[in-house]
DNA sequence: TTCATGTATGTAACCGTTTACACATTTAAA
DNA sequence: TTTAAATGTGTAAACGGTTACATACATGAA
């Protein structure tokens, strides 16, 4: 068995209170009893029961992350970014998978407050914010606006509108424009983007809507773009994902990328440099966005004023190999 | 503040062992009081502490998860396939990245323990095995063997030697064969089986050790590979993040592929099936043995009689256009 | 009718910490 | 020298559940 706080002070020849003491750092300790106290405890192998602690201060050390699907290669870096950060202020993760499925969401949630974390983050989409008001700790959302509560999230917008411009830029003539899944703000934020864009131009353009981030589901969409739109010249791909499928149907058609079409995806996950050819996009910082996130919660946390409750970070134009030197 | 089980009590007016019997379906309860009572809970919108449940019982529904880097696109799958099975459960997962560091691990072990993980899931090579002796708790490996520990992996000298094998096969003659890092026991085994495959052919063969999976490294190796052996014409790759960077140097180099040179990977990440040309690849079914881990170790919880603890899965060459047609 | 058993509920101890409070001793200021 | 403040330590009550044990009534068999 472990040894506990008891087994310390027994072997210590003194109370828990003066253990606890040591441990904490808090009161008046002997120099003399804190060295007896320190040995016993390293001689035991002692360690403190955080469920204990955790319990009668209300509070852990633990926080909830909650992804849509840690799967998508979106995430990973998101997720890596808010650890790093986390960790180092002695934080722990408790993590969950939502698929933006409110149900799952709230079951998560639930077993996040149950375990006494003491902050939240989410990068999930679903409607029902409901889940989280009245919650007593704080939650910072990731990857997504909030007017309610701090946020950290790409400037979809301008993303959208970079998109745009840079392919009219670099000479499509008949674009077509996917919307990503209407239930997911982001991806609507950078089609607004486009579309504004491209509606101050006199460019052609489509729109077409999709409703899902999966490759399986973006290779039927790409195989259905160019069937109605065979004389496409440029996509804006909804992310990174779309656009690789939509690059593999071109290639397939026989179509010459960047000659005969341009795309540009969103999001620059890892793989989008290793593709051929290398996929231009919008990149968004996503291991930085995951960083600012843990760090805008452990203010939180620690009640310091935050100026900013609601980190935009930028977004950049990757220039690579599916679109045209300007 | 939450309702706790006494606000619960008051409120249906009897004691806390019958709502706590009501919570559990443990012992008698009236049907009326059981009535009273969960109306009570509702009422308050009680939801038992996890935390106080935790300390009295000395165990959670808490399982650590201690993967490498979630940022290597082969783990996300396996956490995955493992908080699938485990939500199943009831069981939640605290998270943590080892990045293969003996005092990073050491570290997230002890706060497993400290929070009363009742089951943990590793994925790392750290020989310090030590950190999971007297332990007291279930302990699972994944994508790692042991002796002394129930594990789920791949059978990757399997992998190896079929990996050599089609390459022969399929008409390579001046193979280089990568050696991954020597502290990932995974690598070492695909290494052999390719090893003494490729020994017992007569086909002329160098080694050449990597010592990171990380794909900024593995771009020097493959340019130092090309260097040392330019005529080699075919190359089998520690795992997919290595091969996609011999793939590309290749390519850089203006070799034909798969013409002039052929090249097979190992672990089938889901990047692989989108490179141009496609990876051909050794599958290891990451999800799958995400599960497997996450089965086992639930069944160890439960003390249930276990047949197999340590599974090997089957891995599978995943014919793609790194290599030529037979 | 008696008594063993089943049903129903409550009291209080316990899990391993932290901390309010009490008390004693030392130190330093008046 | 007196005394207030600083230092050092212990006791016991929390925190929010679970459960051993006690108690009481209802039921049915002997």
């Amino acid at each position: 068995m472990l040894a506990t706080i008891r087994d310390v002070a027994k072997e210590a020849g003194v109370s828990v209170a003066t253990v606890s003491r040591v441990l904490n750092e808090t009161g008046y300790v002997h120099a003399d009893t804190r060295k007896r106290v320190t040995e016993a405890m390293k001689h035991l192998n002692y360690s403190p029961n955080e469920v204990a602690r955790s319990l009668y201060k209300k509070k852990s050390k633990l926080i909830g992350l909650l992804l849509p699907d840690i799967t998508n290669p979106f995430f990973p870096q998101l997720a890596r970014g808010v650890e790093d950060e986390l960790q180092k202020g002695g934080y722990r993760i408790l993590f969950g998978n939502s698929d933006e499925n409110a149900a799952k969401e709230l079951e998560y949630l639930n077993t996040f407050i149950q375990n006494n974390v003491v902050g939240i983050i989410s990068a999930t989409n679903n409607k029902s914010k409901t889940n989280y008001d009245g919650l007593s700790i704080p939650v910072v959302f990731l990857d997504r606006t909030s007017s309610d509560y701090p946020s950290v999230y790409a400037d979809g917008k301008e993303g959208g509108r970079i998109a745009a411009e840079e392919i009219v830029k670099r000479g499509s003539k008949r674009i077509t424009l996917l919307k990503g899944p209407a239930h997911i703000q982001p991806a609507q934020d950078r089609f607004q983007g486009a579309l504004e864009e491209l509606s101050r131009s006199d460019i052609d353009f489509h729109v077409m809507s999709t409703t899902s981030f999966a490759f399986e589901d973006a290779e039927k969409w790409a195989k259905e773009l160019f069937f109605m739109y065979p004389d496409t010249d440029g996509v804006l791909a909804s992310n990174d994902i779309v656009a690789t499928a939509i690059l593999h149907e071109a290639l397939r058609l026989g179509k010459k990328i960047p000659e005969d079409i341009q795309i540009i995806g969103f999001d620059d996950i890892p793989q989008s440099s290793l593709l051929f050819p290398s996929l231009s996009t919008i990149r968004q910082p996503a291991y930085e966005m995951g960083k600012e996130a843990a760090q805008l919660l452990i203010k939180h946390i620690n009640k310091e004023r935050v100026h900013h409750q609601h980190i935009q970070m930028p977004v950049t134009f990757i220039e690579r190999n599916t679109t045209r030197k300007v």
